[in-house]
Parts: structure tokens; sequence; C-alpha cells
DNA sequence: AGGGTATGCCAAACCGGTTCGTCAGATCGG
DNA sequence: CCGATCTGACGAACCGGTTTGGCATACCCT
């Protein structure tokens, strides 16, 4: 309590007339203290304002406190980020829940300095969309650092820790709420199936088209932003016989369509109808808000944590995955008028 | 060296025949070393593979070893981001000078709960486009906890650290450019004047017409994405006397410029030109690329954290600024042919 | 009453570094 | 030749927590 100093744990135990040892049993409920006394240090502790400094504590427990969140770096974009407006709904809330245990999240690597890295002993990792090929998650792997993918590593999903949305869920659901509101063709924009969710929600439209006995109207946009999706929607509309709907994986991909339509002078939903599997703020404030499923990637970022420190913790020894469930959230771009 | 651990400072000492005091002493150019034990040691330490442990290092400085990076929240987008690319290519330049220097770099707060960022104890703290009333700034000024800001906070430039890229020169830059390109009539799509970027770049393009007596052709964009950029260029295009020539603050915004053109089937550059002054990679890779100014974000990231280790270190005890500068790429989009 | 057990608390050691103060031996000056 | 000074290295204490082991005291039972 003198000067500036943050009060320490002996602050608290000369304040409560007890010891050090005391304290730590009371503040975490280990060895043995008499309910009263526990209160009366919990209650000094509080009115100290004490926060045990995390240093110490690490290093007694030998940690460093320290969780990454990255990227499967992936082609042209800067840090592998495909969607980045999921991932700035997942970090922040991935962010929180690794404070609330303790832990800070720290921004993975991205670029070179293999050995920087190394220098800070991660205790565990975060990496979205995860390709096998990725040299952070491998070097991870070799030096044993737990890691939980938000996605799936697609070769070796059965060995691997995951979080991941259910895409092929999400997917049908989207083509049967637009099948629902009166669409008769719907083409597909897509990505290259390189990561799980890209191949989950090709596979997922290939396979609701068959059982329709309908083609499979797919175009495959370079890159996730919106020019890519307004070029993939034009060549579907080029076609002889055009879709009524298009449905695509990410945001970006969505609002190139809408422009699409646009241009064409096509409205939406009533000529075209438009539907993306993830959501984003852009779908929901473009000026025809658009249809799409909510994966609730900041639900996707808390579970992967959890998941992630129930690894560290060592209690659960096997591999096990998580499936957060996808909210379809209906808008404009869909609500055809009868 | 026994078993799985990590070498310590005492498996340093042991090996090398002397004291722990010595092997710190001389891996840190304290105290009084013989030189030739120095390097008996440097060489044991080095075949070893000793690495100091960081939280030990933190509890003896009394320091977390952590900053923070966040950007201002900026009404609708999540983190507050208004130019995801500069920020995609911020954070790794600055998380590597960070690493470099022994210290971690945390995505900050976004979102609520400020205690569990209190509790977390930072060194200090990076934040971009900032805004006089955004809370985690004032929080962190109110604990004393050293920022440094990319971008100004336009009402304390002169009170405050921080790094900044010349926008006044990179838009005259610009606007020169595409001048004796041979642009006659030259519009911006502009951003509202909230962020110190947005206010010297409207600043100088007003001067830059008033020095020709030209009126000033302003759109201003609601929001940074290509949707917003898109309306903003169809309503100056849409004008009675339309610019042959589009200049935007950001990327997004750049893109849905052209977009707009290609709608209306202008040719770029023959019927418009069209750049940016925050470059970015949409712009390299776009059909027609478009010229940007290069404000060299990674560099940004960079000078930010040396500023910030130095107002660490205590060293400079005034408040300080650099200003980085920018490059002008020359692209398609305002190569006219004669 | 006496031996065994449970309870409540504490002293001391430890985590892995840094740093202050001390000390033995070499060097130097008078 | 002797005391002062400098050099190189070390022991011990410290940073702020946790954890192990021990020690009284109270309680129980026969």
């Amino acid at each position: 309590m003198e000067q500036g100093r943050r009060p320490g744990i002996r602050d608290v135990a000369r304040a409560a007339g007890v010891s050090r040892t005391t304290v730590s049993h009371a503040l975490n409920d280990k060895g043995r203290v008499a309910p009263e006394t526990r209160e009366r240090i919990l209650a000094v502790a509080e009115e100290l304002g004490y926060r045990p400094n995390t240093n110490a504590l690490h290093l007694t427990q030998r940690r460093t406190g320290l969780l990454a969140l990255t990227s499967s770096p992936s082609d042209p974009v800067p840090l592998g980020l495909l969607d980045v407006d999921y991932f700035l709904a997942l970090a922040p809330a991935a962010s929180e829940a690794a404070l609330r245990a303790g832990y800070a999240l720290v921004l993975g690597p991205t670029g070179q300095a293999p050995e920087l890295w190394a220098q800070l002993r991660l205790d565990g990792a975060l990496i979205t969309d995860p390709l096998p090929s990725d040299p952070f998650l491998r070097e991870l792997e070799r030096q044993g650092t737990p890691v939980v993918t938000l996605g799936r590593d697609v070769d070796r999903a059965e060995e691997t820790w995951w979080v991941d949305s259910d895409l092929v869920v999400a997917m049908t659901e989207v083509l049967d709420h637009v099948e629902a509101a009166g669409a008769r063709r719907v083409g597909f924009v897509a990505e290259p199936p390189r990561h799980s969710y890209s191949i989950d929600e090709l596979e997922a439209y290939e396979r609701w088209q068959a059982a329709r006995g309908a083609p499979a109207l797919v175009e495959e946009a370079a890159g996730n932003h919106t020019e890519a999706g307004f070029h993939a929607a034009q060549r579907l509309l080029d076609a002889a016989d055009p879709p009524d709907a298009i449905v695509t994986t990410l945001e970006g991909l969505a609002l190139g369509v809408k422009l699409a339509a646009e241009t064409r002078g096509l409205r939406v939903p009533e000529d075209l109808m438009i539907a993306a599997v993830s959501d984003g703020p852009g779908l929901a404030q473009a000026h025809t808000s658009i249809t799409a499923a909510d994966l609730a990637p900041a639900e996707l970022g808390t579970e992967a944590v959890r998941l992630l420190l129930e690894r560290l913790d060592g209690a659960a020894p096997t591999p096990r995955a998580i499936v957060v469930p996808s909210v379809l959230r209906v808008r404009a771009s869909t609500r055809r008028p009868r």
C-alpha cells in the first residue's frame, strides 16, 4: 500500500493479519483455510484492489500466458484472411475469452521471422482456415504447442482439435430457403475448394442440386472480394439460361453479385435473389439487405478458446471437436413479394 | 540440460563453470567480466540454445512485456477498422518490431470488458486513427500507460506522441500526377473529416483546386467500402459537368469508383482516371490496376513501435512525432495513351 | 488421561532471472 | 615492503507469486 506500488500479496497478508501462504490459499481455494478467515482475506484483497501479478503467476506455473491467433497464409491476402469481417468478429471474442482465463491473445505471425516467434514460447495457438501446408501450423506441432483450428485441416480432421460451423447444414438451409421463397434456378458463386468451408459448401450445393435433378451452376471467384463476385456473377448471368437466385460463400462475393445485378438492371429480389453463407455487417447494411447464414463468428472464437484451454489443462487427452450452429438471417434480398 | 526442460541460466553457469551472476553479467554486458570469460559463456549459452525466460525477466523489471495494438472504434465497423488492408500490413510489421525488442503485441480491446484489459497491465499501446473520444485511449492516459498513435489526435497533436504519413504531400502528389497525365476536372470521393488523414486530404484537395481557380468536386462516401465508393462516384458522374478523374481516400472507395465507371461504360483511364491515396493489394491486382499513394503501412507500424519503445525507455521525455514518407505507385488507371 | 486424527495456519523453498554488496587476489605507488 | 586501488567473480537477496511440509491446537475415542 506504500506509494504508487500496486498492492501485492504481502500487502494483503499484512492488512489481514495472516501469512502470504494463507492469502494464497484463500484466494485460490487451495489448502485449508477457515471460512471466516477466507472471507476476511477476500474482503481485504477486494478493498485494496489486489490483482495478482501475472508474471509471477506464470513464472511458477511455467507458462507464458500467451496464445496466438492467426490464419493460414492464403495466397494474395496478407495474414491470409479470407473474410475480414468474419475475423474481426471472431478475434475480439477470442481475445475476451482468453483474457477472462488469464491469457493474452497475440496476433500470430504473418511474414517471416519464425525464430522471433519461437522466442515467444506460446502456450497455445488458434488458427483459422487452416491449410495443411501452413508453415506456422507445422512448426507449432513440431514443438508440441497445442493448437485448435477454426475450420478443419481437411486431411487430418480426425487427429486434430477444431471448432467449425456445420456448413453443409448452413448451405442447405440457405438453399431450402431461397427455394421456398420462389427461386427456380439457383447458381453458386464459389471459391476454389481449398478450405474446409468451401469444400463443404460446394459439396452441399452439388448434392442439393443433384437431389432435384438440376445441374450445378457454379462459377468460381478468383479471390474473395467484391470485384471477384461481380465478375463471377456476370458470367452466371450471361449464360443462356441464367439463375434467378445466386448463393455465395462470403460477404464480399455477395456484395459483388448485388452490384452485378444492379448494373444489369435486375431487381433484387424480384429478378434475382441473393444470399450468402457467411454473414457480415456489409450484408445487413447494404441498401437492399442480403440474406445470409450467420455463422456466429464471435461464438466460434469463444468456443475455440474454450477448447484450447481445455486442451492446455490436459483434462481431455484425445482430440475433440466442437460444431457451432449457425442462424439464417432472412433479409430483403430473398423476400420476394407475391 | 536435464530431460525436456529448457536450459536456464544456472545450466549455462554450471556448463561454463561460473556463477549465475557472472552469466547474467556476461549476457547483458553489465558488471565486470573478463573478456575471455564472457566469450566462453556466450559460446556455452549459444551451444545450449539458452533463451532467457521472459516471465522471470519481466518480473524483475516490473513490466509485462505486452503492448496493445488497436484502432479507435469507428461507428459501424467492428474494431473500428477504416482500412482493413492498411491495418493488415501495419499489424505484422508492428508485431515483428515488438518481438524483436522482447515485447508481444496483443490485439487491443474492442468491445466491452475494460476491467479485463486493466488486469492485463499493458506496458504501452498503439492506436491507429485515434479519435479524441476513444474510451480506451482515455483510459490508458488516465492510468499513465504510454501511447503512440498512428495518425494524429487532431486536437492534441502537440502534446501527444504519434506517427503519421504526410497526407498533404501524398494527396498533392496524386493530384499533380493526374493533372500531368491529362486530367482536366478532378473529383474527390472523400470520407467524413473525422480522422486526421481525411481532414488532411480534404484540405490538400481544396487548396489544390483553389490554386487552379477550380471548384471542389467532393462527394462524401458513407462508410469506407466498395459500395459506398460506387454510389459516391455515381453522384459525381451524374453531375452536369462530370470529372474526368476521381481521387479517393481509401482502397475500397477506389474499387467502388472503378465499378461505377465500368457500369456506365466509361473506359479507365481514357474516359476517367482513378487514383487513391491509400494503396492496397486490391488496387494493384484489380483488372485495370489503380494508381495510389503507398503510405508504407508496414514502415508506419515499425516506426510506431520504435517510438513507443523510445517512450518506454524514458529517454525522450517530451512528445515526439515521426512522419513517414509515402511513394506514388503509378498504374494503369492513370496511364492515358496519347 | 492419553494416543490418534483433523484442522488452521505458517516458514521455507521454489520458479528463473537481476542486482547489490563483498571479497580475494593482482597491481600499483611511495 | 606495505597499504591503497582495481579487477573479476561470487553469495545472497529480491521480484511476486505457489506449494510442500511441519507444527501447534482442538477434537475424538477408548
